[in-house]
DNA sequence: TGATAACCGAGACGGTACGTCACGTCTTTAA
DNA sequence: TTAAAGACGTGACGTACCGTCTCGGTTATCA
């Protein structure tokens, strides 16, 4: 008598609920880090219910994954310029300038603190350094004649975030651009064909 | 009342109870990880009352330190190989090693997991890889005319380190010999004087 | 998010645990009586997890004051028996019955345990023999003549009621019938108009 | 070889121990009461340790008891003023005048505080208001004819001693000498033979 | 005068309780 | 149907005292 239920009615979901959250989790990241982050406070920051968090992302990882979705989209694939050490240089900035600025310090925390894989480590994994980009780069100096013929792209360019990430979290230093160039430095010379 | 404290007096510490619990420590490292590793759980695992843990280990560092201890006595400083890249192998092979055992991989964790500095992460950065035997390896290289003049020695070690810790927490892949030899193959090249 | 917070919403609170936890409250103070009462012990025998009783119940003074809630209710007014004698033993006879129980002892003791103002011994003061029944008992003492002019009728009161927590809390004596006689005839004179 | 052990050597108890652990007891009373008194506390205050505190006095008890022992001494026995109701003064004003003063209350809540008999109440009660001089002032009375057969020495007293207690502890209200007054008013009155 | 025995400070230790915080689940009412 | 509100059990936090104990060092007394 009273049909079937209707999927479309009900409250609608407040996309300001969504905004609210992910910016709070932000300010929380940038004030107390992945540790000392709770699902509690960043329901009282964004005056929501804790609920309402609940709702949408099951756990405190998800919940930091959608608030640094915005941090991981610039890295699409590295472009062409000409050289294996520009690629390099152009791949290796955009994570140095995500590792300069405190959210971005953050993620990277969070990224190696979770154990599970699949959450935040595989995510940045799959954007940051994943097989494509590395492999387009490899491809473009093989056929300029600049790789070393033996050498894993994957390693060369984990090598590079490695380091990065070194720097950021255990030397607890900014990355410079003069650091920066140190290091592609040594690591395109690790890669590169003897001349 | 009766003159100055003394240091030494008072009921002696029993050795019974650190043993107890920093093997409870480790055991819970390796089950749990650091996340989600509690005092308490450490302290009932240890059938050691919680308070006799807090008056040794302040903090959740300090217990894991402690207990990690003994991990990071192997890193005193590398042998003279004969080369530069013998002495990059022998200096990277023991943290290799180490990233490759889970309660190695669990003090990882736990190091780049904590915010504040002079805490884990400095400590393991101190034996690890620091200034002293970073430098004394470049000086020998020096001497021999390896070192490519202009490279920060530290630099290149925590290159080596950064590496490490990538494949062990991020890709979550033991760092095989092989790849080691990849890996220390990138860096020599990167680093040494060209030919 | 969508306007003020509602008072009614929410989970109600649950019955049981408000009837667990004071009957609980009770079986301890008979037991151990004010001090060595603590909340952790009361939570485990009333099977109920610490932090319910915390919400609700936010000091110990007010676990046990909502404990002895019902032993305070039948000071409501004393009854004109026509007589000033006659209305003090009604005054008294209540207070003196729940001196004569063990759970009133307990109250009793923590009433004057209590150092703050407003806790347990306010409540009771409010109760027992604060100024209204007092005043009225002394107004128709006064309209038959029987009140001496001069004497404060709090003053009275307390001294009766002062009497059987000596009797009750430092004699450890239990107020019998023929001693409270003693008492009320010992007041009644002290206070009656002379003949 | 060696002999019975005597009895009479060793080293003899430092009296400035004794004094500092009292003085400290007083100062605690003073300032957070009964409760919140602490062993500890009480040692760090008079810096002493909390062995020393331990080996004399075994109980909090025995501590306060310890401490407030010259607030009792002044209730030896009341003098004959040569009139019931000054006698009864005489009595009352020393009691007031402890309760009028704030380690004097802390005193009497103590008193009231502890549940087993012989600790501090007993010892309250064998020193103020004691058989000894209620009798004795009561057998002056009967001498003089003031005295009305059948009252009970012990339960005018305290009815006395009761009524302080109430003033004090329950209406937290200083005994003023005014309210003194109309106190051993209402008891003469009380227990006076008929005129 | 020297052994003896008690005193004393220091602090480890196993306990118990404190009061707070966050967790994730559940039940209710309102939009 | 979704949201907000909040009760609830659970577990851990870090701290404070409890009373006992084991030491090393001191100090008086008595043989």
């Amino acid at each position: 008598m009273t049909g079937p239920p209707r999927r479309d009615a009900g409250r609608p979901r407040g996309a300001t609920v969504v905004s609210a959250v992910l910016a709070a989790v932000r300010a929380e990241l940038a004030e107390t880090g992945f540790e000392g982050l709770s699902v509690e406070r960043v329901a009282r920051r964004a005056e929501v219910n804790k609920t309402s968090v609940y709702r949408r992302w099951p756990t405190r990882e998800a919940l930091v994954a959608a608030a640094m979705e915005g941090l991981l989209e610039e890295f699409g694939d590295s472009p062409d310029t000409g050289s294996l050490r520009g690629d390099l240089l152009a791949l290796a900035a955009p994570i140095a300038d995500l590792a300069a600025r405190p959210d971005g310090v953050a993620l990277l925390r969070a990224a190696l603190a979770t154990t599970a894989r699949g959450d935040l480590g595989g995510a940045a994994l799959q954007r940051a350094g994943d097989g494509h980009s590395a492999s387009s780069l490899a491809e473009r100096a093989r056929a300029r004649g600049e790789w070393r013929p033996g050498v894993d792209p994957q390693q060369a360019i984990f090598t590079l975030v490695g380091a990065i990430i070194h720097r950021t979290l255990l030397e607890q230093a900014g990355p410079t651009g003069e650091w920066l160039e140190g290091l592609v430095d040594i690591v395109h010379r690790g890669i590169r064909a003897d001349p």
